[in-house]
DNA sequence: CAAAGCGCTGAACATCCGTTTAGTGTATTA
DNA sequence: TAATACACTAAACGGATGTTCAGCGCTTTG
């Protein structure tokens, strides 16, 4: 009864990223997505064309509701994690699962995706750290990069993640963003050093090429 | 069962291992795998049975070399990351890739390793926390399996860390640790703490469930 | 009214998949 | 020497895959 205001090549869209972000995309045939948006095989072929060109078009969806989630987060005041936004939308969950499952096997339109944010992350710690709210860097892009990393890491491994803590974070959380307190919790306090002077430097030792003789900074 | 296991068996396994490390598991097929074992295909049957009998039995042999590794890790001194380990160790690389593929589509063998992992890092940061190399925490386990996880999310996504600081973790690094010295230290840099106390406390209004309104605490 | 266009389908296509079968040659054993 | 066991293969099987094609009903247009 409730009138579905998308159109058929929208609802196949939308078929297709839910079996690919569910099941991979080698592993989701044409027939299934199809079966799930109630139209033919030769419909999704006629909209899209191929296989590879639906997976494109899925890729640029995806990637436009991230940046207009991404977008909206940055408008609406500041995030040190513009990660973290993604799991309070309601858009949210189908995109990031999405996001979780195709980062691996590597579309050029995924990877131009996490360029951006990486891009994002530096503009934002580099507003953090002239407001005191982070602490300078001597590699500020490595930084962002490896910090954007580590949070799409564990969006691709929020099952693992979700059976270790407790907390799927490619669920919905618009209605209730403390629920996501048991990933927060100690992510926070890892953002706030989990490792001592001492140790940073001894194992600078071993892995920095050229060793840093001594920084001072505090929190 | 010699060290020198290249029984034919053995070679495909190991051909498997490469090719669900650089495909996926569903995107190869048995063929492929043959044709770099350079076998048939019934043979890969014959010895294995069917595709997912000879996927689970990457999945073993794959977690038994990094048991093996980080056993050394562990044995030969004490490392703050047990996956870093990995890295240094010639046999690592195919076992990195692979797990890196696998980590995604939930094998129960997998996951297992993972919690192991986790375990491992809880007794280190125990141990780290106690000698004073490491800040106490409020969430000890959450803690080791965040940084697990985050270290793992790495790994996965290495091809992106690859592009973005220049450095592909799943290489070997045996010959030359300080080479993988641009994700190491501005890793460790993080690992001494990226946010300042003022932060953390804002952070912790929006997100944590039970404000803490200090932290000091050993049960 | 006829023609054309579009959304859509069922059936068929060639191809690839995992797996089976029937058999090879060779080494070991009785 | 004959029988057995095993590593191994070529060929084929049934089924699933991505894709094509002819044609349906419906609307828009001339």
């Amino acid at each position: 009864m409730r009138s579905d205001d998308r159109t058929t090549a929208a609802r196949i869209r939308d078929a297709a990223i839910e079996c690919f972000a569910a099941a991979g995309v080698a592993a989701t045939s044409i027939r299934t997505i199809a079966a799930r948006a109630d139209v033919s095989p030769a419909l999704v072929i006629h909209h899209y064309g191929s296989k590879e060109d639906l997976r494109v078009a899925c890729d640029e969806h995806v990637a436009a509701i991230i940046r207009e989630v991404k977008g909206k987060a940055m408008a609406s005041g500041a995030s040190f994690d513009p990660l973290a936004a993604l799991a309070r939308q309601s858009e949210g969950p189908p995109a990031n699962k999405y996001l979780a499952r195709t980062l691996v096997d590597g579309s050029p339109h995924v990877a131009e995706l996490v360029d951006e944010l990486v891009e994002d992350a530096l503009a934002y710690t580099e507003i953090g750290v002239q407001t005191g709210m982070m602490t300078p860097t001597r590699y500020p892009r490595e930084r962002a990069a490896i910090l954007t990393i580590w949070a799409l890491g564990g969006l691709v491994l929020h099952e693992h993640l979700a059976r270790l803590v407790g907390v799927d974070i490619t669920e919905d959380f618009s209605t209730d963003p403390k629920a996501i307190s048991r990933y927060m919790a100690p992510a926070l306090e890892i953002a706030g050093g989990y490792i001592t002077q001492t140790t940073k430097e001894l194992m600078a030792q071993a892995f920095v090429e050229d060793a840093p003789d001594e920084e001072k900074e505090q929190s």
